[in-house]
DNA sequence: CAGCAATGCTAGCGGTGCTAGGGTTGCGGT
DNA sequence: ACCGCAACCCTAGCACCGCTAGCATTGCTG
């Protein structure tokens, strides 16, 4: 039984280790960069071995955005609480929104853009994403009016989505974001 | 100088014919699909014929683009000047957009999600570019008060952005749509 | 009609994600 | 203590990708 614990413990340690390799990379290099074979070397492995505990690359990918919804539920949360008054909270929530995009742009691609087929049906994503889904709502709940606050949240979440992704490819001059951002939180905050 | 020109001719038909065979098997496959050596069946060349043409897949792929932005332009010129009354301009070229993304996926992600490096700065692209962004800001002029026009014309559009990149990748449920697109029409509508 | 220039082909390079099959290693039962 | 077996991991390779070098062939020009 001891060496059958070890084992199942080495497994582990290497599959995080394979998800902290390809998260590094693809923050310091791109997703283009990931290869499975540069994934092998990294884990000082061979490539078969990636197989053995993904079904393939975009399992990979999605296993590092998972980790990515919790981090991006956290910083949203964080804002949200923190913030002087209620009346803020919008804008905070944004700011923090749009800051992790910003700052964390290839984990942003592997949870929002890419990997399309995510556990979306299982696991911890859709807890993490509603977490997150849960936050905006809070924030944008006192200007939802007579809408549906979950159409005003998703409609709200949408409009940080294209702010981060237009700016992101170059149709947005950057310079102009917090004007844009104003904007967006203006129209959702009354 | 008769040859001549008729060589140019079939050059140019041998082009629109590469961009019409990627517009169509991206139309219809995705853009996965749409690999040099099946490009080159299509059009019943070579390979290398394609480099002859565009500097690589990608400058393909921005040729069909540019044609996606005078689509679209024209889309929301359309749905803008045909609008009832003033008041619905927004609502009508906000569904113009989103039936114009949804209906052509492949074309919209050429236009806005791949291809980063477009030939911006140059060709008709910034002109038919230009075009679709004045008539966003046509339609929320009047209910961009104070605010600059500008911001608010780049906020709406990455709303609409938004909406559809999160339906079509699975995170919105698509049966909500025009519950959301109401909701944004609404907060940028006064 | 000869020579040349342009044109498009075949073949191949280095890379990708992924997998089949064989060795080697090390645990478990006698 | 040792042997057989099972689990594990690696080497080698497949089919495909975007792209290019170099050669034939074609067809215009003087």
């Amino acid at each position: 039984m001891s060496t059958q614990t070890r084992r199942e413990r080495e497994r582990a340690e290497r599959e995080r280790a394979i998800i902290a390799a390809a998260r590094d990379l693809a923050l310091a290099e791109g997703w283009d960069a990931v290869t499975t074979r540069r994934l092998a070397a990294e884990i000082e492995y061979s490539q078969p071995v990636l197989y053995s505990h993904f079904k393939g690359k975009d399992a990979i990918m999605a296993a590092v955005a998972v980790e990515g919804f919790a981090e991006l539920a956290t910083a949203l949360a964080t804002a949200r609480t923190s913030a002087a008054d209620p009346g803020r909270a919008v804008a905070d929530v944004a700011a923090a929104y749009t800051t992790f995009a910003d700052q964390r742009p290839a984990l942003y691609d592997a949870m929002f853009t890419l990997a399309v087929d995510l556990p979306f049906a299982s696991q911890g994503v859709p807890t993490d994403l509603a977490r997150g889904f849960a936050e905006l709502a809070e924030a944008v709940r006192p200007a939802a009016g007579d809408d549906d606050l979950e159409a005003v949240t998703e409609t709200f979440w949408s409009g940080l989505h294209g702010l981060v992704t237009l700016m992101r490819s170059g149709r947005l001059r950057r310079a102009d974001h917090d004007r844009r951002l104003a904007v967006l939180v203006d129209r959702f905050s009354r």
